[in-house]
DNA sequence: CAAGCAAACGGACAATTGTCCGTTTTCATT
DNA sequence: AATGAAAACGGACAATTGTCCGTTTGCTTG
């Protein structure tokens, strides 16, 4: 074949970069991890670990991935589930879920944010806005937006800039910064969004 | 006094340290200069330079300081003397503005915001929500969004986490990955934007 | 199974960031 | 003017990031 498979031992590699490194990350904090090490730890050369993934935000890229996956599939199962609900209360749901899984994955995703700043464009390492989470998400909240906006009249927004709009709104460091200076729990938060949204406020938020 | 001033000697430096630092960015490009490379042009040590300026994401936040006065006298002078227009031709103009200053010193803005993702709390650093631009920015912003909800019924949403939100979504590092990828021009961005925020599109945009 | 070649390795090296501390300078007080 | 304490200095040092290249290893071909 003219595409050869990944060699097995750079397999191996991988795996056991992404295990080391999240156990450590979970002793330490990502931020309290260097790069050495990690493969120092892993017992693998640094030319190893950084031909694999061009910084720690790639690093943490990946690890999110099996975290994602579930995300993307328990979200997929609601939205086939629910095609009868109004388009506002899923798009509320979708909203409420993507908070509490950034929370729960802020630290990674900011580390994963933080390098897409500091680069910028030409670049081959993967970025935020390439991510399955992000186009995912993207993908789901456009498709709402456009479903509310039939049936409301006039010149409406491009649904694809306003979900990307709204991911933006609510990554970490912003989402972070305005709940502590405004004192609000999470589930303020969210109510406060789907109110930016125009949405109905969910029964389950207080 | 209890407190005393800056020193002379102080006081010369940082204004060095600015002109070299701004140069500098000119000739090479922000990420094309090193904060050691910026002391050894100014000719005092690199203890020097960091005790004033914690990482360059803070250097930048002054630098941009003259500009961003400027552009709050601007904006402030527009306000006064159009209090009579209607709230959302003012906020649209207000948002036109921002995209304008934002893309003339996105460099700036995107080494400033790099920091603060990489960071997160604890920190003396000055961070972006710190700096007078996004502050003053947020203080109209939310002023305008307040007075467009008065004239209309139901629940809203609290106008200062919406003037955030709107602000975290126009930074550089989104605002330049979807402009691109939708291949919109500047003014097609700012007329997206307005539409985004329910405003009235203005005429000098296409 | 031998051979050879492309892919992967790893650790030394370079560059950048950030800290520390002994020395120097300023400025208020005398 | 002398003095002494606080502030500022600067360059050496440590840590982290990122690169390079000679060597090794696995996979395919004959």
């Amino acid at each position: 074949m003219s595409v050869r498979a990944e060699r097995k031992d750079a397999a191996e590699h991988r795996k056991l970069i992404l295990r080391t490194a999240e156990s450590l990350f979970d002793l330490h904090g990502v931020r309290g991890v260097s790069m050495h090490q990690i493969a120092r730890t892993a017992g693998i050369g640094q030319g190893t670990l950084y031909r694999k993934y061009a910084h720690k935000g790639d690093l943490c890229l990946d690890i999110i991935q099996d975290y994602t996956q579930a995300f993307v599939e328990e979200v997929g199962r609601y939205l086939a589930k629910n095609r009868e609900k109004p388009a506002e209360d899923r798009l509320g749901w979708v909203l409420d879920m993507w908070i509490d899984a950034m929370e729960k994955k802020s630290e990674l995703i900011m580390t994963i944010q933080a390098h897409h700043c500091a680069e910028s464009e030409e670049s081959r390492a993967a970025s935020f806005f390439q991510s399955s989470l992000y186009l995912f998400m993207r993908g789901r909240i456009s498709e709402l937006l456009a479903e509310i906006a039939e049936s409301r009249p006039g010149p409406n927004a491009d649904p694809v800039l306003t979900a990307h709009a709204l991911i933006c709104a609510m990554a970490p460091v912003g989402h972070f910064h305005i709940k502590r200076e405004l004192g609000y729990t999470k589930e303020q938060m969210k109510n406060h969004y789907r109110r930016m949204c125009y949405l109905p406020v969910s029964n389950a938020n207080v």
